[in-house]
DNA sequence: CTGTGTGAACATCTTCACAGCT
DNA sequence: AGCTGTGAAGATGTTCACACAG
């Protein structure tokens, strides 16, 4: 299949045709028309522009359950990411092979920062490790750090972190959940008609995807 | 503090304060004028709509590294959630206890949904039996699962999937580390002006909070 | 003729600003 | 006087529909 049309990319992604279009439109004209999109020259361009034909080198530090999960995870290598380094403050840990990666101390944290030229940093220690990894990371030079951590980090301006927390999706599975339980005996006046007519309406949207109110604190 | 303004919880989740009243009001008329919202009861009304309040039995299916993770993860407790059992497929890890929780095997999955009344999976097997293990969950009576494999689960009408991909997060990552670097070097061209300017804008907004467009496939 | 790229129309979301309750 | 709750205005996002390139 050398070439794709807006209609079937929209079709497999479950969007409107015209708004796959309008965004690619944003990335420069790389359809052709009466023919589609060149698939290969297509999916150079977007991992491009996401970056994924970079190598970007990442340390995980916290080598327990997840940050093992993390290192063994496929998906990385195949977006350009590259596990320079696992890094966990047990000595014990130290020099154990993880996903075949031997785990280095935390006293080293700044070197190996330095020697892999690494920018991203990965934090799955526990909670109450975090803050002090974070403020050691940034000060060696990492400018965006990934939080599995359940704590909200303090960072310097131009220093990005994302905060990944595992329960909040189950919660907007539990929230759909309570709804298909108690659909029609919302005629009980439990909820207050707005919140059940805009909650009537998330559902409608195609599967559970109506987000959490950008309001409620994580 | 037995009383909050929107005021100040607007600034503590850093949004603007009307936004939030107005997300408040669809849960219905929580606050007093003049004084703002009671804490205590505020807190109630937010944590039973979102399904806080009830007991939610969930099963996890795949207790490798992610799965003891998860396991082990403090923040599900806290919000209603409760492990009712932990299910793999290798006989030798049955009866091992994980997170004080014994392993089960998969033979007696639909068993223990039923014994527990379970409506809840979440699936962190490899990708190649995720398709079978849903299936088995959905059999059973399951109609909301959490899919940590990378793969696209197939379900019934009626049944909520929502995928979540550790590695897409980093990804997000990269792209605005991606900009950082080429800052000014986009006068060479590389990037299509408007594609420039809407990243511009994106990074722009607090923090690294910009998503990638809603089309890109996981 | 087919299917892109895009102005214009429409829909949704956010913010403003203020009436009205405490 | 202080702060909520909410119409109306403004901003942003999505879909329509069609001119035009191949």
């Amino acid at each position: 299949m050398p070439t794709v049309s807006s209609e079937e990319l929209a079709a497999a992604a479950g969007v409107n045709s015209a708004k796959l279009r309008k965004d690619f439109s944003y990335l420069g004209s790389y359809g052709t028309r009466g023919v589609g999109y060149d698939v290969e020259y297509l999916v150079y361009q977007i991992s491009r522009e996401l970056g994924l034909t970079q190598d970007w080198p990442v340390v995980i530090v916290g080598i327990g359950n997840l940050g093992a999960a993390l290192a063994n995870y496929g998906g990385f290598a195949s977006r350009g990411f590259r596990v320079a380094a696992l890094i966990d403050a047990d000595p014990a840990m130290a020099g154990k092979p993880v996903a075949g990666i031997p785990v280095q101390h935390t006293d080293d944290l700044e070197k190996i920062i330095q020697d892999n030229g690494v920018s991203i940093g990965v934090i799955a220690t526990p909670a109450g490790a975090a803050q002090q990894v974070c403020d050691r990371l940034v000060a060696a030079g990492v400018t965006s750090i990934l939080n599995f951590a359940p704590t909200v980090l303090n960072v310097p301006e131009g220093v990005d972190v994302r905060k990944v927390d595992l329960s909040i999706e189950l919660q907007i599975l539990a929230f759909h959940e309570q709804r298909k339980a108690g659909e029609e005996a919302a005629a009980d006046g439990a909820l207050p008609g707005a919140a059940a007519a805009a909650a009537r309406k998330a559902a409608a949207d195609q599967g559970p995807d109506g987000d959490v109110p950008a309001v409620m604190p994580a």
